[in-house]
DNA sequence: AAAACACGTCTTGTATACAAAAAAGTTGAC
DNA sequence: GTCAACTTTTTTGTATACAAGACGTGTTTT
Protein backbone atom coordinates (compact mmCIF):
# COMPACT_ATOMS: atom_id res chain seq x y z
CA UNK A 1 0.00 0.00 0.00
CA UNK A 2 2.89 2.61 1.05
CA UNK A 3 4.42 2.01 -2.35
CA UNK A 4 4.94 6.11 -3.39
CA UNK A 5 8.83 6.79 -2.14
CA UNK A 6 6.64 9.99 -0.32
CA UNK A 7 4.62 7.52 2.01
CA UNK A 8 7.70 5.61 2.80
CA UNK A 9 9.61 8.96 3.62
CA UNK A 10 6.72 10.24 5.53
CA UNK A 11 6.79 7.42 7.76
CA UNK A 12 10.98 7.65 8.15
CA UNK A 13 10.00 11.47 8.68
CA UNK A 14 7.72 10.21 11.84
CA UNK A 15 9.74 8.05 13.34
CA UNK A 16 12.75 10.60 13.26
CA UNK A 17 10.76 13.16 14.94
CA UNK A 18 9.16 10.20 17.24
CA UNK A 19 13.04 9.22 18.48
CA UNK A 20 14.00 12.49 19.04
CA UNK A 21 16.03 13.44 16.02
CA UNK A 22 13.56 16.18 15.21
CA UNK A 23 12.68 17.82 18.25
CA UNK A 24 9.79 20.30 18.98
CA UNK A 25 9.85 23.95 16.77
CA UNK A 26 12.78 22.28 14.81
CA UNK A 27 12.20 23.82 10.96
CA UNK A 28 12.17 20.78 8.35
CA UNK A 29 13.97 22.33 5.58
CA UNK A 30 12.57 20.64 2.24
CA UNK A 31 16.27 20.67 0.40
CA UNK A 32 17.53 19.49 3.22
CA UNK A 33 15.39 16.33 3.49
CA UNK A 34 15.58 15.93 -0.10
CA UNK A 35 19.57 15.80 -0.07
CA UNK A 36 19.04 13.52 2.76
CA UNK A 37 16.81 11.10 1.10
CA UNK A 38 18.28 11.51 -2.15
CA UNK A 39 14.90 12.39 -3.87
CA UNK A 40 13.45 15.98 -5.55
CA UNK A 41 11.74 18.22 -3.00
CA UNK A 42 8.75 16.84 -4.68
CA UNK A 43 8.13 13.53 -2.80
CA UNK A 44 9.57 15.65 0.64
CA UNK A 45 6.65 17.99 -0.07
CA UNK A 46 4.00 15.18 -0.30
CA UNK A 47 5.55 13.19 2.99
CA UNK A 48 5.64 16.65 4.91
CA UNK A 49 2.10 17.34 3.84
CA UNK A 50 0.95 14.09 5.07
CA UNK A 51 2.55 14.94 8.62
CA UNK A 52 0.81 18.34 8.79
CA UNK A 53 -2.44 16.51 8.23
CA UNK A 54 -1.98 13.85 11.06
CA UNK A 55 -1.08 17.22 13.13
CA UNK A 56 2.41 15.75 13.60
CA UNK A 57 4.07 18.79 11.89
CA UNK A 58 2.72 22.28 11.74
CA UNK A 59 2.85 24.09 8.32
CA UNK A 60 2.88 27.93 8.02
CA UNK A 61 2.26 29.62 4.98
CA UNK A 62 5.46 30.61 3.04
CA UNK A 63 7.09 29.94 6.17
CA UNK A 64 7.95 26.25 5.82
CA UNK A 65 6.71 23.34 8.19
CA UNK A 66 7.93 23.03 12.02
CA UNK A 67 7.57 19.69 13.98
CA UNK A 68 4.76 21.21 16.51
CA UNK A 69 5.03 20.19 20.41
CA UNK A 70 1.56 19.48 21.12
CA UNK A 71 2.05 21.16 24.73
CA UNK A 72 1.38 19.28 27.68
CA UNK A 73 -2.45 20.96 28.14
CA UNK A 74 -3.01 19.29 24.45
CA UNK A 75 -1.90 16.01 25.46
CA UNK A 76 -3.77 16.02 28.35
CA UNK A 77 -6.93 15.96 26.46
CA UNK A 78 -5.99 14.03 24.25
CA UNK A 79 -5.28 11.19 26.44
CA UNK A 80 -8.41 11.69 27.95
CA UNK A 81 -10.05 11.53 24.61
CA UNK A 82 -8.49 8.18 23.74
CA UNK A 83 -9.34 6.83 27.54
CA UNK A 84 -13.29 8.01 26.32
CA UNK A 85 -12.54 6.03 22.94
CA UNK A 86 -11.48 2.86 24.65
CA UNK A 87 -13.87 3.53 26.91
CA UNK A 88 -16.23 2.48 24.01
CA UNK A 89 -14.21 -0.26 22.60
CA UNK A 90 -14.25 -1.89 25.73
CA UNK A 91 -18.26 -1.72 26.63
CA UNK A 92 -19.05 -2.38 22.50
CA UNK A 93 -16.25 -5.21 23.03
CA UNK A 94 -17.77 -7.06 26.19
CA UNK A 95 -20.90 -7.62 24.44
CA UNK A 96 -19.32 -9.80 21.58
CA UNK A 97 -16.24 -10.72 22.65
CA UNK A 98 -15.20 -14.10 21.52
CA UNK A 99 -13.39 -16.94 23.58
CA UNK A 100 -10.61 -17.07 21.18
CA UNK A 101 -9.94 -13.11 21.73
CA UNK A 102 -9.98 -13.82 25.47
CA UNK A 103 -7.44 -16.08 25.59
CA UNK A 104 -5.60 -13.85 23.35
CA UNK A 105 -5.49 -11.24 25.91
CA UNK A 106 -4.78 -13.38 28.74
CA UNK A 107 -1.39 -14.78 26.59
CA UNK A 108 -0.67 -10.88 25.93
CA UNK A 109 -1.00 -10.20 29.68
CA UNK A 110 1.00 -13.00 30.38
CA UNK A 111 4.27 -11.74 28.15
CA UNK A 112 3.38 -8.61 29.37
CA UNK A 113 3.91 -10.19 32.93
CA UNK A 114 7.46 -11.78 31.83
CA UNK A 115 8.14 -8.30 29.94
CA UNK A 116 7.73 -6.95 33.78
CA UNK A 117 10.05 -9.37 35.73
CA UNK A 118 12.63 -8.82 32.96
CA UNK A 119 13.03 -5.13 33.26
CA UNK A 120 12.03 -5.46 29.50
CA UNK A 121 9.99 -1.71 29.17
CA UNK A 122 10.47 -2.22 25.08
CA UNK A 123 8.78 -5.50 25.50
CA UNK A 124 6.11 -4.58 27.52
CA UNK A 125 5.45 -1.95 25.25
CA UNK A 126 5.13 -4.07 22.48
CA UNK A 127 2.57 -6.18 23.85
CA UNK A 128 0.67 -3.60 25.86
CA UNK A 129 0.33 -2.02 22.01
CA UNK A 130 -1.23 -5.44 21.52
CA UNK A 131 -3.35 -5.82 24.58
CA UNK A 132 -5.02 -2.30 23.39
CA UNK A 133 -5.53 -2.99 19.44
CA UNK A 134 -7.76 -6.51 20.37
CA UNK A 135 -9.80 -4.69 22.75
CA UNK A 136 -10.34 -2.40 19.76
CA UNK A 137 -10.64 -5.03 17.12
CA UNK A 138 -13.23 -7.03 19.17
CA UNK A 139 -15.23 -4.11 19.41
CA UNK A 140 -16.47 -5.08 16.20
CA UNK A 141 -16.76 -1.62 14.90
CA UNK A 142 -14.04 -1.02 12.27
CA UNK A 143 -14.03 2.27 11.92
CA UNK A 144 -13.66 2.62 15.91
CA UNK A 145 -10.57 0.41 15.70
CA UNK A 146 -9.03 2.84 13.07
CA UNK A 147 -9.91 6.00 15.14
CA UNK A 148 -8.34 4.39 18.38
CA UNK A 149 -5.04 2.80 17.04
CA UNK A 150 -4.75 6.11 14.64
CA UNK A 151 -4.60 8.40 18.24
CA UNK A 152 -2.91 5.54 20.09
CA UNK A 153 0.01 5.80 17.62
CA UNK A 154 -0.03 9.40 17.89
CA UNK A 155 0.24 9.01 21.35
CA UNK A 156 2.95 6.22 21.63
CA UNK A 157 5.76 8.65 22.34
CA UNK A 158 4.24 10.39 25.38
CA UNK A 159 2.89 7.33 26.90
CA UNK A 160 6.35 5.65 26.51
CA UNK A 161 7.87 8.56 28.66
CA UNK A 162 5.45 7.45 31.56
CA UNK A 163 6.32 3.67 31.70
CA UNK A 164 9.56 4.22 32.44
CA UNK A 165 7.77 5.93 36.10
CA UNK A 166 8.64 3.82 39.14
CA UNK A 167 6.54 0.85 39.89
CA UNK A 168 3.82 1.94 36.99
CA UNK A 169 4.91 -1.24 34.58
CA UNK A 170 3.28 -3.37 37.78
CA UNK A 171 0.55 -0.85 38.37
CA UNK A 172 -0.43 -1.40 34.76
CA UNK A 173 -0.20 -4.81 34.46
CA UNK A 174 -3.33 -5.25 37.36
CA UNK A 175 -5.08 -2.70 35.25
CA UNK A 176 -5.23 -4.47 32.25
CA UNK A 177 -5.98 -7.87 34.42
CA UNK A 178 -9.27 -5.98 35.75
CA UNK A 179 -10.28 -4.94 32.32
CA UNK A 180 -9.92 -8.35 30.93
CA UNK A 181 -12.07 -9.97 34.04
CA UNK A 182 -14.29 -7.53 33.30
CA UNK A 183 -14.42 -8.27 29.39
CA UNK A 184 -14.44 -12.07 30.47
CA UNK A 185 -17.43 -11.26 32.78
CA UNK A 186 -19.31 -9.56 29.85
CA UNK A 187 -19.60 -6.28 32.32
CA UNK A 188 -19.51 -4.11 29.79
CA UNK A 189 -19.71 -0.68 32.06
CA UNK A 190 -17.08 -2.31 34.48
CA UNK A 191 -14.70 -2.74 31.40
CA UNK A 192 -15.67 0.50 30.27
CA UNK A 193 -14.78 2.29 33.31
CA UNK A 194 -11.36 -0.09 34.05
CA UNK A 195 -10.35 0.61 30.79
CA UNK A 196 -10.66 4.86 31.29
CA UNK A 197 -9.16 4.47 34.56
CA UNK A 198 -6.27 3.00 33.03
CA UNK A 199 -5.56 5.28 30.25
CA UNK A 200 -6.89 8.51 32.03
CA UNK A 201 -3.91 7.25 35.04
CA UNK A 202 -1.31 7.57 32.05
CA UNK A 203 -2.36 11.23 31.29
CA UNK A 204 -2.54 11.80 34.87
CA UNK A 205 1.45 10.29 34.99
CA UNK A 206 2.21 11.64 32.33
CA UNK A 207 0.89 15.37 33.14
CA UNK A 208 3.14 14.87 36.53
CA UNK A 209 6.00 14.13 34.96
CA UNK A 210 6.29 16.94 32.94
CA UNK A 211 5.22 19.74 35.22
CA UNK A 212 7.97 18.29 37.11
CA UNK A 213 10.39 17.78 34.54
CA UNK A 214 9.92 21.33 33.23
CA UNK A 215 8.40 23.37 35.54
CA UNK A 216 7.90 26.74 33.41
CA UNK A 217 7.97 25.40 29.97
CA UNK A 218 6.28 28.27 28.34
CA UNK B 1 -4.97 29.58 6.18
CA UNK B 2 -5.91 28.08 3.79
CA UNK B 3 -3.99 30.45 1.12
CA UNK B 4 -2.55 28.42 -0.98
CA UNK B 5 -4.40 26.96 -4.30
CA UNK B 6 -3.80 23.88 -3.29
CA UNK B 7 -5.99 23.85 -0.08
CA UNK B 8 -8.48 26.29 -2.04
CA UNK B 9 -8.61 23.27 -4.70
CA UNK B 10 -9.21 20.55 -1.69
CA UNK B 11 -12.40 22.97 -0.48
CA UNK B 12 -13.70 23.20 -3.70
CA UNK B 13 -13.35 19.66 -4.39
CA UNK B 14 -14.85 18.43 -1.38
CA UNK B 15 -17.92 20.47 -2.20
CA UNK B 16 -18.03 19.07 -5.15
CA UNK B 17 -18.10 15.58 -4.16
CA UNK B 18 -20.72 16.51 -1.21
CA UNK B 19 -22.83 17.84 -3.64
CA UNK B 20 -22.81 14.88 -6.36
CA UNK B 21 -20.67 15.80 -9.05
CA UNK B 22 -18.76 13.74 -8.42
CA UNK B 23 -20.45 10.37 -7.63
CA UNK B 24 -19.30 7.64 -5.60
CA UNK B 25 -16.62 5.45 -7.36
CA UNK B 26 -15.86 8.15 -10.04
CA UNK B 27 -12.28 8.25 -11.11
CA UNK B 28 -10.76 11.90 -10.38
CA UNK B 29 -8.59 12.58 -13.41
CA UNK B 30 -5.36 14.78 -12.34
CA UNK B 31 -5.12 16.87 -16.07
CA UNK B 32 -8.77 16.92 -16.46
CA UNK B 33 -8.86 18.53 -12.78
CA UNK B 34 -6.41 20.81 -13.57
CA UNK B 35 -7.48 22.05 -16.76
CA UNK B 36 -10.78 22.59 -15.13
CA UNK B 37 -9.32 24.70 -12.35
CA UNK B 38 -6.53 26.18 -14.60
CA UNK B 39 -3.53 24.93 -12.73
CA UNK B 40 -0.87 22.37 -13.22
CA UNK B 41 -1.03 18.83 -12.07
CA UNK B 42 0.89 19.72 -8.42
CA UNK B 43 -1.28 21.90 -6.71
CA UNK B 44 -4.07 18.89 -7.87
CA UNK B 45 -2.45 16.22 -6.80
CA UNK B 46 -1.65 18.22 -3.03
CA UNK B 47 -5.27 18.56 -2.81
CA UNK B 48 -6.02 15.11 -3.79
CA UNK B 49 -3.50 14.21 -0.90
CA UNK B 50 -5.23 15.44 0.98
CA UNK B 51 -8.69 14.50 0.43
CA UNK B 52 -7.32 10.69 0.36
CA UNK B 53 -6.15 11.34 3.76
CA UNK B 54 -9.13 12.63 4.97
CA UNK B 55 -10.84 9.51 3.66
CA UNK B 56 -12.83 11.29 1.17
CA UNK B 57 -11.37 9.35 -1.76
CA UNK B 58 -9.26 6.25 -2.34
CA UNK B 59 -5.73 6.29 -3.74
CA UNK B 60 -5.06 3.05 -5.62
CA UNK B 61 -0.85 3.28 -6.47
CA UNK B 62 -0.56 3.78 -10.46
CA UNK B 63 -3.89 3.90 -10.71
CA UNK B 64 -5.39 6.55 -10.07
CA UNK B 65 -7.84 8.47 -7.30
CA UNK B 66 -11.78 7.38 -7.14
CA UNK B 67 -14.30 9.11 -4.78
CA UNK B 68 -14.78 7.17 -2.01
CA UNK B 69 -18.56 5.38 -1.17
CA UNK B 70 -18.16 4.73 2.33
CA UNK B 71 -20.62 2.02 2.38
CA UNK B 72 -23.48 1.21 4.46
CA UNK B 73 -21.89 -0.77 7.23
CA UNK B 74 -19.38 1.72 7.51
CA UNK B 75 -21.28 4.74 8.32
CA UNK B 76 -23.38 3.17 10.73
CA UNK B 77 -20.16 2.55 12.50
CA UNK B 78 -19.41 6.28 11.59
CA UNK B 79 -22.97 7.13 13.34
CA UNK B 80 -21.83 5.07 16.32
CA UNK B 81 -18.54 6.34 17.15
CA UNK B 82 -20.12 10.41 16.53
CA UNK B 83 -22.98 9.24 19.19
CA UNK B 84 -20.37 8.39 21.41
CA UNK B 85 -17.83 11.18 20.77
CA UNK B 86 -21.04 13.70 21.32
CA UNK B 87 -21.97 12.23 24.57
CA UNK B 88 -18.84 12.19 25.60
CA UNK B 89 -18.38 15.92 24.90
CA UNK B 90 -22.31 16.22 26.40
CA UNK B 91 -20.91 14.97 29.76
CA UNK B 92 -18.08 17.21 30.13
CA UNK B 93 -20.27 20.29 29.18
CA UNK B 94 -22.78 19.78 31.93
CA UNK B 95 -19.61 20.04 34.39
CA UNK B 96 -18.93 23.26 32.72
CA UNK B 97 -21.10 24.98 31.12
CA UNK B 98 -21.81 28.81 31.10
CA UNK B 99 -25.29 30.71 31.35
CA UNK B 100 -24.46 32.53 28.38
CA UNK B 101 -23.62 29.04 26.46
CA UNK B 102 -26.72 27.67 27.51
CA UNK B 103 -28.75 30.98 26.10
CA UNK B 104 -26.54 30.71 22.70
CA UNK B 105 -28.10 26.90 22.80
CA UNK B 106 -31.90 28.20 23.69
CA UNK B 107 -31.59 30.75 20.88
CA UNK B 108 -30.35 28.66 18.16
CA UNK B 109 -32.69 26.38 19.14
CA UNK B 110 -35.96 29.05 18.78
CA UNK B 111 -34.02 29.84 15.32
CA UNK B 112 -33.94 25.66 14.78
CA UNK B 113 -38.29 25.92 15.26
CA UNK B 114 -38.34 28.54 13.11
CA UNK B 115 -36.63 26.85 10.20
CA UNK B 116 -38.84 23.90 10.91
CA UNK B 117 -42.28 25.89 10.61
CA UNK B 118 -40.50 27.54 7.76
CA UNK B 119 -39.98 23.91 6.09
CA UNK B 120 -36.37 25.35 5.89
CA UNK B 121 -34.32 22.42 5.80
CA UNK B 122 -31.30 24.22 5.36
CA UNK B 123 -31.83 26.54 7.66
CA UNK B 124 -32.49 24.05 9.97
CA UNK B 125 -29.52 22.16 9.49
CA UNK B 126 -27.11 25.58 9.40
CA UNK B 127 -28.75 26.21 12.92
CA UNK B 128 -28.21 22.04 13.75
CA UNK B 129 -24.91 22.07 13.32
CA UNK B 130 -24.52 25.29 15.21
CA UNK B 131 -26.37 23.56 18.08
CA UNK B 132 -23.50 20.80 18.06
CA UNK B 133 -20.64 22.60 17.51
CA UNK B 134 -21.64 24.28 21.27
CA UNK B 135 -21.68 21.39 22.85
CA UNK B 136 -18.42 20.34 21.28
CA UNK B 137 -16.46 23.36 22.26
CA UNK B 138 -18.09 23.49 25.93
CA UNK B 139 -16.99 20.19 26.42
CA UNK B 140 -13.88 22.45 27.53
CA UNK B 141 -11.29 19.62 25.56
CA UNK B 142 -10.44 21.83 22.34
CA UNK B 143 -8.76 18.18 20.79
CA UNK B 144 -12.20 16.81 21.46
CA UNK B 145 -13.53 19.38 19.82
CA UNK B 146 -11.63 19.49 16.85
CA UNK B 147 -12.48 15.61 16.82
CA UNK B 148 -16.10 15.99 17.40
CA UNK B 149 -16.14 18.87 14.33
CA UNK B 150 -14.11 16.42 11.88
CA UNK B 151 -16.31 13.81 11.70
CA UNK B 152 -19.33 15.81 11.92
CA UNK B 153 -18.02 17.56 8.70
CA UNK B 154 -17.40 14.05 7.19
CA UNK B 155 -20.69 12.91 8.31
CA UNK B 156 -22.85 16.09 7.20
CA UNK B 157 -23.71 15.05 3.89
CA UNK B 158 -25.43 11.52 5.12
CA UNK B 159 -27.07 13.33 7.80
CA UNK B 160 -28.30 15.81 5.58
CA UNK B 161 -30.07 13.13 3.87
CA UNK B 162 -31.53 11.73 6.50
CA UNK B 163 -33.16 14.79 7.64
CA UNK B 164 -35.56 14.86 4.62
CA UNK B 165 -37.71 12.09 6.47
CA UNK B 166 -40.92 12.75 7.39
CA UNK B 167 -41.72 14.15 10.53
CA UNK B 168 -37.62 14.34 11.38
CA UNK B 169 -36.90 17.55 12.05
CA UNK B 170 -39.71 17.98 14.79
CA UNK B 171 -38.82 14.69 16.53
CA UNK B 172 -34.99 16.09 16.10
CA UNK B 173 -35.60 19.41 17.90
CA UNK B 174 -37.31 17.29 20.74
CA UNK B 175 -34.01 15.99 21.14
CA UNK B 176 -32.29 19.46 21.26
CA UNK B 177 -34.39 19.93 23.84
CA UNK B 178 -33.88 17.79 26.48
CA UNK B 179 -30.31 17.56 25.74
CA UNK B 180 -30.70 21.25 26.43
CA UNK B 181 -32.76 20.82 29.39
CA UNK B 182 -30.05 18.00 30.52
CA UNK B 183 -27.21 20.76 30.14
CA UNK B 184 -29.09 23.02 32.52
CA UNK B 185 -29.64 20.37 35.32
CA UNK B 186 -25.82 19.70 35.42
CA UNK B 187 -26.79 16.06 35.29
CA UNK B 188 -23.67 14.68 32.96
CA UNK B 189 -25.68 10.91 32.52
CA UNK B 190 -28.46 12.58 31.15
CA UNK B 191 -27.03 14.66 28.76
CA UNK B 192 -24.56 11.82 27.61
CA UNK B 193 -27.70 9.45 27.35
CA UNK B 194 -29.81 12.59 25.24
CA UNK B 195 -27.30 13.15 22.51
CA UNK B 196 -26.41 10.03 22.41
CA UNK B 197 -29.60 8.55 21.45
CA UNK B 198 -29.87 11.54 19.29
CA UNK B 199 -26.97 11.13 16.85
CA UNK B 200 -27.55 7.35 17.23
CA UNK B 201 -31.47 8.08 15.88
CA UNK B 202 -29.94 9.52 12.88
CA UNK B 203 -27.50 6.57 11.67
CA UNK B 204 -30.71 4.38 12.53
CA UNK B 205 -32.72 6.47 9.94
CA UNK B 206 -30.12 6.85 7.56
CA UNK B 207 -29.43 3.01 7.81
CA UNK B 208 -33.25 2.89 7.32
CA UNK B 209 -33.38 5.00 4.39
CA UNK B 210 -31.16 3.23 2.51
CA UNK B 211 -31.56 0.16 2.99
CA UNK B 212 -35.58 1.11 1.27
CA UNK B 213 -33.97 3.20 -1.30
CA UNK B 214 -31.25 0.67 -2.34
CA UNK B 215 -32.34 -2.89 -0.99
CA UNK B 216 -29.30 -4.60 -2.72
CA UNK B 217 -26.28 -2.43 -3.51
CA UNK B 218 -23.87 -4.94 -3.31
C1' DA C 1 -9.15 -20.23 -32.94
C1' DA C 2 -7.24 -19.30 -28.55
C1' DA C 3 -3.58 -17.92 -25.77
C1' DA C 4 0.57 -15.56 -24.94
C1' DC C 5 3.79 -12.09 -25.73
C1' DA C 6 5.18 -7.70 -27.26
C1' DC C 7 4.40 -3.05 -28.24
C1' DG C 8 2.09 1.37 -27.73
C1' DT C 9 -0.45 4.55 -25.17
C1' DC C 10 -2.03 6.58 -21.04
C1' DT C 11 -1.50 7.87 -16.36
C1' DT C 12 0.83 8.28 -12.25
C1' DG C 13 5.14 9.38 -9.74
C1' DT C 14 9.43 12.09 -9.67
C1' DA C 15 12.78 15.56 -11.09
C1' DT C 16 13.85 20.06 -12.49
C1' DA C 17 12.94 24.73 -13.76
C1' DC C 18 10.64 29.00 -12.82
C1' DA C 19 7.98 32.56 -10.09
C1' DA C 20 6.71 34.91 -6.07
C1' DA C 21 7.12 36.08 -1.38
C1' DA C 22 9.41 36.61 2.84
C1' DA C 23 13.75 37.06 5.50
C1' DA C 24 18.21 38.94 5.81
C1' DG C 25 21.77 41.96 4.71
C1' DT C 26 23.41 46.42 3.09
C1' DT C 27 23.52 51.09 2.30
C1' DG C 28 22.13 55.60 3.01
C1' DA C 29 20.07 59.38 5.52
C1' DC C 30 19.03 61.75 9.68
C1' DG D 1 24.73 55.50 15.96
C1' DT D 2 20.24 54.12 14.68
C1' DC D 3 16.44 53.53 11.82
C1' DA D 4 14.52 52.84 7.41
C1' DA D 5 14.27 51.68 2.70
C1' DC D 6 16.19 49.03 -0.97
C1' DT D 7 18.44 45.06 -2.68
C1' DT D 8 19.94 40.40 -2.32
C1' DT D 9 19.19 35.88 -1.02
C1' DT D 10 16.77 32.11 0.50
C1' DT D 11 12.71 29.32 0.45
C1' DT D 12 8.15 28.09 -0.62
C1' DG D 13 4.58 27.38 -4.24
C1' DT D 14 3.63 26.24 -9.09
C1' DA D 15 4.58 24.80 -13.79
C1' DT D 16 6.69 21.79 -16.93
C1' DA D 17 9.53 18.05 -18.36
C1' DC D 18 10.87 13.31 -17.76
C1' DA D 19 10.54 8.33 -16.19
C1' DA D 20 8.25 4.24 -15.16
C1' DG D 21 4.48 1.23 -14.36
C1' DA D 22 -0.27 -0.47 -15.97
C1' DC D 23 -3.70 -1.42 -19.26
C1' DG D 24 -5.21 -2.36 -23.85
C1' DT D 25 -4.50 -3.97 -28.33
C1' DG D 26 -2.64 -6.35 -31.94
C1' DT D 27 0.10 -9.85 -33.79
C1' DT D 28 2.18 -14.18 -33.67
C1' DT D 29 2.54 -18.83 -32.37
C1' DT D 30 0.75 -23.23 -31.11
Amino acid sequence: MARKRSDIIADELESLIFDGTFAGGARLDEVQLATRFSVSRTPIREALQRLTISGLVEQIPRRGVFVRQPGLAELVEMFEVMAELEAVSARLAARRIAEDALDDLRSTNRRCQLAVEAQDADGYYRENERFHAIVYRQSGNTFLEQECLRLHHRLQPFRRLQLRLRGRLRQSMAEHEAIVDALEAGDGEAAAAAIRKHVAVQGEKFHYLMSTLKPAAE
